[in-house]
DNA sequence: TGTAAAAAATGATCATTATCAATATTTTAG
DNA sequence: CTAAAATATTGATAATGATCATTTTTTACA
């Protein structure tokens, strides 16, 4: 269970900002930041913005996680990221003055900060630190969708929930994985059946254990081998 | 046939870069560009780099096609994206400070210029427009990508080729579609023979024309209703 | 805490697409 | 201009994965 009152969350003693791309913040700036930035609590399934809706600033997860997705043309779910404590989620839409392109639905209760695009976008422009971490972010993250692609086009199913559960499993960390296997499904890519079924094998191979619907990954080497990288 | 030679290419003149991100470069920042920048003519399927290389600089395409793609675990290539004349390629890398992730080649003979990290960063400091030109490239570039991965998960090969083909008719403008069959199938991720049996189909369905190789769309409503979209 | 609704799991079947093999056409280089 | 190599095409077959129908389990909440 988390705090439902989270007011009290501070930008200057936050753990997560340390390590993560608004580290840079320093002094005065980290002020102003703690005094505009509002910290909500979200419950299971409650969005933090939808694809077409214009964005007003961006959200740092401080506990949590959050399913980022497209919905196709047939309205089925892809998601693209699933972004966890310590992520930033939603600034891309911020620079390219556009709608937002993804939707952001929480998975999980989570505590979420949220700063506004009037605060935030300023220290682009004094903070060089904070805008060379974003340059390298956005970058890393085209390279990541890179991969994603590739492995779209040329892995099976099989293949890619083997690589899905070893990055659930980072994102995880050490608590066991804990999504529906609809969400699963649609990220891996597949039919919620086929996904089932595939568990099934893994569970059976002895590569996963599963309770009631959390996943733990048994032997992570057999699946990076199954994941065939 | 292009020219060969192509030193003589002015970057205060020329009208790529005036509709590119390179358009806020001002003043003296051209003249130090157009110093320093170089300009090469490129063969059919030479590399401008490779996966795994440390990026120098930054390739302004002045005329010409290059595939950006990426080699999965069997060595196969997927397409991530085709450069035209006026893109700038392989930046990307430069801020990550990582090695290139994708690789690049010429589909087509090209003239490219290149323009070095050590001239091109600097820039990014004095030059808010460009900063954030290139802030708001990379976040469009990651919203295509979300798009391509969502139509990777969820499309048919059929409607992913149509829709292609949609993309490929931009990239060519006027012309008729030039590219290989093995380069069109790990563009859409899919096999080859897949692909020369479904454009078959859109022939014998009266949406292209093939002339040899080229491909001319002949009714893109119609493609469009066939990608799905 | 019991019941309805939602999610997960299983089974059967079908369609799409990959793969392998062979041939035809086009391009390249001497 | 011609042979060799590369690319494109066609055919046959097999496998993967989607879909639809149904049952079982889990969750939510009155």
């Amino acid at each position: 269970m988390l705090e439902k009152d989270p007011r009290n969350i501070s930008c200057s003693t936050c753990l997560r900002r340390k390590e993560n791309l608004l580290s840079g913040i320093m002094g005065e700036e980290v002020e102003h930041l703690e005094d505009h930035k509002t910290c909500n609590y979200y419950k299971k399934n409650q969005y933090l913005f939808v694809e077409g809706s214009f964005p007003r600033g961006v959200f740092c997860i401080n506990e949590g996680k959050v399913k980022i997705f497209k919905r196709g043309d047939g309205g089925k779910e892809q998601i693209i990221q699933i972004a966890k404590g310590g992520d930033l989620v939603g600034f891309r839409a911020m620079f390219t003055e556009d709608a937002y392109k993804v939707s952001a639905e929480t998975l999980e209760e989570c505590n979420i900060c949220f700063i506004r695009k009037e605060d935030f976008l300023p220290m682009l422009d004094t903070n060089p630190m904070l805008r060379n971490g974003i340059l390298k972010e956005l970058s890393r993250e085209l390279a990541d969708r890179a991969d994603f692609i590739t492995n779209m086009a040329q892995k099976s199913v099989r293949q890619r929930l083997a690589f899905s559960l070893l990055l659930l499993m980072e994102i995880y960390k050490d608590e066991p994985i804990n999504i529906s296997r609809e969400d699963m499904a649609n990220f891996v890519g597949t039919a919620t059946e086929t996904l089932i079924r595939l568990l099934k094998d893994f569970k059976e191979e002895g590569i996963i254990e599963i309770n009631i619907r959390k996943i733990s990954v048994l032997d992570s080497k057999k699946m990076l081998y199954v994941s065939g990288h």
